[in-house]
DNA sequence: TCATGAAGTGTCATATAATGTAAAAAAGTG
DNA sequence: CACTTTTTTACATTATATGACACTTCATGA
């Protein structure tokens, strides 16, 4: 289980620091893979199998279960925690999540995933779900 | 298991690079075929066997089962990875695919199989394909 | 048969990117 | 506040991609 909240940023060699809180249950290998909202998510193997074997069994018959499985797997990487805690995220996520060299990144614990955003995105995105979440208030109380 | 997404170019003699990340997998030697939506595909001995064995039972009463077959056997190569990590493509698979001398390439890792695109057709499929994505997780969640 | 050219193959050098290491700076902890 | 851990920065090392070029093979026609 992942939680907190953590700042970084992303070195001149497109790697990022995995807080020291998380490093134990990702050691041993995790995948990375394109979440909602343009972030990253970072998955155990465990969870990354799950994933991976109920798509594997879709008919490549079928243009649907086609694309599908090339998003989920183009769109993945293995990697590793190096011996700094860090990992090397390649050009097409890094595309994908908006996070350039240098910039700073948010890395957030959400449950059985880690996530990975670049902190201009994920402040426009914690604005949104704090919203959400004072008005589900509102409405329960 | 082939992940990710990689840009490279063909080099004037027609020849591709794979990425270094799948070269272990596929050095004892891997078999290109015309794979579907016009990309090419390439599989290691293993999955061509079964390929090849599932194709060869399909009925060759049916003609689309045969045009598959044809398409399938008379487009397959066995080629090996050289020295410099790239394989050769034949010129029947660069027209299929629509991949030009010095053109730019995407090569893709999707599960079981590594795909070759064009990169110009390969950004057309990875919009669909994410669009497919993104509503599969909209049902999920 | 030999010369020619086209296509494929192999090797190398260079530039670039990925990876590893170490020390300095910052943050957290007792 | 002293100590430990973590993060950052800088740099060294290694691996990879790319382009150039030479060589081989094969087909063709003089």
């Amino acid at each position: 289980m992942f939680l907190g909240e953590f700042q970084h940023t992303m070195d001149s060699k497109g790697r990022v620091v995995i807080p020291s809180k998380f490093r134990e249950e990702l050691q041993q290998g995790c995948v990375i893979t394109k979440g909602q909202d343009n972030c990253l998510q970072i998955l155990t193997k465990n969870n990354w199998e799950n994933e991976a074997s109920r798509m594997a069994s879709l008919p490549s018959t079928d243009r649907t279960s086609r694309q599908l499985r090339r998003a989920l797997f183009s769109g993945a990487i293995d990697v590793k925690i190096d011996s700094a805690g860090r990992v090397q995220i390649p050009e097409n996520l890094r595309i994908y999540s908006g996070i350039d060299i240098n910039e700073d990144v948010t890395v957030t614990g959400s449950g059985p995933v880690v996530e990975v955003w670049s902190t201009r995105n994920w402040k426009k995105i914690q604005n949104e779900a704090d919203q959400a979440f004072a008005n589900i208030n509102e409405v329960k109380g």
